[in-house]
DNA sequence: GAATATTAATTCGACATCGAACCATCGGTC
DNA sequence: GACCGATGGTTCGATGTCGAATTAATATTC
């Protein structure tokens, strides 16, 4: 939380809201998931949830939307898979892909379980209001959709 | 970035808040540590930043500001023992406690290395003012540090 | 239509991460 | 000074994570 480092003004101020931003993300994860059961891990929750909201997804659409590697969702879905709580299927009309789906277990664990996630977020997110809500989301949005034009 | 979700207005804020922060925090800390060597991960980066400013520290510290699990620091500790960068040594009041302390050629490499990440960071946060900064800042400690008082 | 390039998924090795079990050490108490 | 609980590190098994190499299938080009 101390910043032991002597940098400009300008480094100062990015680096304690940077490390602040981290210490949120971080801190309000590790809460509102606690709610898990073990059955399931944060990685899968994440498969199960893009799958409830989206309907059936091919591997790399599910590593797009998740921000992970090609070779990490085959591990993912290969433990859901191992569970019973997806299938997946080569697609007839082009044999590369292979689509990705909640079983009928899948579908009612995951069904049952996201809304109690949601209400844990809602619950923590509740310090702030909802103005506050929104101004963290602008600002959020402004920092990770930074073209990041390289001088 | 859609919500394909039914809730009550007070989960959709929230949810949304939430998805922005999470790409924030990752968007934002995948392309500030791109200017990483290949020589060290991110986690190493943490641990050999950590000792650069606080000085030689226990493992146990070092898990307790960097947020993760003993087990784990142990085997960061070990990798960058083996390329050279820090050394544990036994603490002959309490043998318990090991201490870690960079090598000359680690102190070397994180001085070297820190202003350029440093950089970084407060490149990509310059898409934000300093006021929205400060902004963001005390709006992600408001969260971070909730009390989570359990209804 | 056969050679080539592209794309989707898997495999593999290295590192990260957790949690639980385990081991060593210290600080009591009796 | 021997038991006993607490504390700090390590070990271990499972999962996650990446990036690079590989394989299978499709698309393109001549």
């Amino acid at each position: 939380m101390e910043m032991h480092y002597q940098g400009t003004k300008a480094e100062i101020d990015a680096l304690n809201a940077y490390i602040k931003l981290m210490r949120a993300a971080e801190s309000v994860t590790a809460r509102s998931h606690a709610v898990l059961p073990k059955e399931v891990t944060l990685a899968q929750f994440g498969v199960l949830e893009a799958l409830l909201h989206r309907g059936p997804l091919c591997l790399g659409e599910l590593a797009g939307k998740l921000l992970k590697s090609g070779g990490n969702l085959t591990l993912i879905v290969d433990n859901l898979e191992k569970t019973g709580l997806v299938t997946r299927a080569r697609n007839p009309d082009d044999r590369r892909f292979i689509t990705v789906s909640l079983t009928k277990k899948g579908h009612s664990f995951i069904s049952e379980l996201f809304p109690k996630v949601a209400a844990s977020i809602t619950h923590e997110f509740a310090t702030l209001s909802s103005a506050e809500q929104f101004t963290l989301g602008w600002l959020c949005r402004k920092l990770g959709t930074s073209p990041s034009a390289k001088p």
